[in-house]
DNA sequence: GTGAAAGCGCTAACAT
DNA sequence: ATGTTAGCGCTTTCAC
């Protein structure tokens, strides 16, 4: 470890320019690359910035033009998989423009996403990425009348809001088709909540897949989950004690297709034998898990990115106009589906 | 979606003294809940306040006194899902007391922490709460050099630094000693990187658990791994490929764990019946996975909670010196290791 | 109980 | 090319 010294006072700009023999201005144009100053006293204001481990008072800047270089990150849940990595896009992004960005979980929480919103708002962030949860309207409401730039992440534009989202019309088809193209006629759908709109665009894919190939949709083979593990549990054993006939699933997202498995294997129901399924996101866990998921990947480190890159251009003005940037879903073929991927080893990983 | 008002220009404390007819003073006095204001004043301050929709300006005030009421969060990698819970622990805690967490990933790079510490800083955050990577020396030195309180994650208090870790040494232990009243005798390690304190903690519970016990330690079936499943992978591997008889692999932490489960199921080694296999974190997928992984548990989410709580000490002067809170350990017994929790279903979710 | 005024550290006119 | 100064929005003495 190297040694230091420990920094006792703060030192400011008012230190540097008396030890640098200069005005504060000077020091300040120095430190902000202004054009217009000499060698010799750059070169003497360096040095004294090195000498007392000067560092800039960013809340002071903040104050003064107004821009605080942070933004706010508003999402349901860290824990949830699905968010790990679109955060890191959204980190990764930030820091690479000098944002810092401030973490909120809300649950999805009308309440808790209003609360952080005016928190964020007293925060002077420059701008707000936001992931509400399905009753987030109001939400949306409050931040259109907040006099910041917001880009909603993986939630249908509302309003004159911008949105970076994936195309979950175009995932249900997806999966749909290549459940069709396996061979299996009678899908069930274990869809999100009725409001949200991901699991709306979802549902929608697979109903006019259905009438495109002319395969009649049987109602009853539809049920409304909420995203989680133990609604997809519960929507299997609801399929099964139906005794609706079934050779596939199709589940909204990767934790109910897993819920699924286990209450359909727990039967002994074999996967993908007797009944394929396909989950949606492509959590990391979906590549590991036995029999290893056949899902529709969203790019969501790169959604996050992409937020931020929108984000900033609308804090620079370059953008003005709300704008959605829409991401093409992949299909992931693996044994869940009877796919031919095959064993899905440490290469998928 | 209600209809709000677009809020235009933003409102100061000046514009709500004025609208109120009392001076700013006063206003920050009510807003601040100050003894001494009449309770007319302050109702027609507070009808100022919705009426103008004002809030306070966190910049300013941070810039007054001195105190940001925000910590920075320095951790490797969020998608390394050890860290979500740990970092929702230290969301929860910080809102609470009405702190924003600026979150940075530096994927373990000296270079990204110092940038970071530097850059939390300059945004001057009360407090910094950090999980450096294995060579974190010169970071610690860094931290230990600004006047800011500091408290170290999951890694050993170095210094003088605060820290909150979970006893890592005993998790060792207990690992070990699950195995061996499996009737298990020839168990490898699969240790984390050489110079990491955790992997330290745990290897040393290993060996003392094999002295304790009277077993002699194979040399030749310890391996140093870098937390990765590609590292347990290849692990696994070398143990085959060195032809040591074994019955049970220690790996000191779940994804190595699951990783050395693929390789040697890959070529036809049945977990539990040939090898057991005991992980250590017990990250989300553990109970999921077949076979369900035994582990030891780290109480993640209220670390997070904990290292809040301590830092906030510090920042308000309660806590003066540095101390380290170490939280215990928990065995988790599923199925990989043979023990008699059977299966584990729904329930463990 | 209330107001006037100083000043936190910085940037950006404006003056020289 | 460099310095002087006003002022960002707020809290907090200090007077009254």
């Amino acid at each position: 470890m190297k040694h230091r010294k420990k920094i006792v006072t703060n030192v400011t700009i008012k230190d540097v320019a008396r030890a640098a023999g200069v005005s504060i201005a000077t020091v300040s144009r120095i430190l902000n690359g202004s054009a217009g100053v000499s060698e010799e006293l750059a070169a003497r204001v360096a040095a004294a910035v090195v000498e007392l481990g000067y560092r800039p008072n960013d809340v002071a800047r903040a104050l003064k033009v107004r821009e605080s270089r942070s933004i706010g990150l508003i999402i349901p849940d860290i824990e949830n998989p699905f968010f790990p990595a679109l955060v890191r896009g959204v980190e990764d992004a930030a820091r690479q423009q000098g944002y810092a960005v401030i973490l909120c979980n809300t649950d999805g929480k009308l309440e808790e996403e209003e609360r952080y919103i005016r928190f964020l708002f007293s925060k002077q962030v420059d701008g707000i990425l936001f992931t509400g949860g399905v009753d987030c309207d109001d939400s949306l409401g409050l931040l259109a009348s907040l006099p910041i730039p917001v880009v909603a992440l993986d939630r249908r534009a509302a309003a004159e809001l911008s949105a970076v989202v994936c195309d979950n019309y175009q995932g249900g088809i997806l999966a749909v088709e290549h459940l069709f193209e396996q061979g299996r006629k009678r899908i069930a759908f274990i869809g999100g909540p009725a409001r949200s709109s991901s699991a709306i665009d979802r549902r929608r894919g697979f109903l006019d897949t259905h009438s495109r190939y002319g395969v009649v949709v049987n109602g009853r083979l539809m049920i409304t989950g909420n995203y989680s593990f133990d609604s997809g549990y519960r929507a299997a054993v609801a399929l099964m004690e139906s005794r609706e006939p079934f050779d596939a699933i199709f589940a909204a997202n990767d934790m109910m297709a897993i819920g699924a498995i286990e209450a359909l294997t727990e039967q002994g129901i074999n996967i993908p034998d007797d009944v394929a399924v396909v989950g949606y996101d492509d959590i990391r866990m979906a590549g590991w898990y036995k029999p290893a998921l056949t899902t529709v990947r969203q790019p969501v480190y790169e959604m996050g990115m992409a937020a931020v890159a929108m984000l900033l251009d609308q804090i620079s003005g370059v953008r003005a106009s709300a704008c959605e940037e829409k991401f093409k879903p992949e299909l992931i073929v693996r044994n869940s589906s009877g796919g031919r991927e095959g064993h899905d080893g440490v290469s998928s990983i």
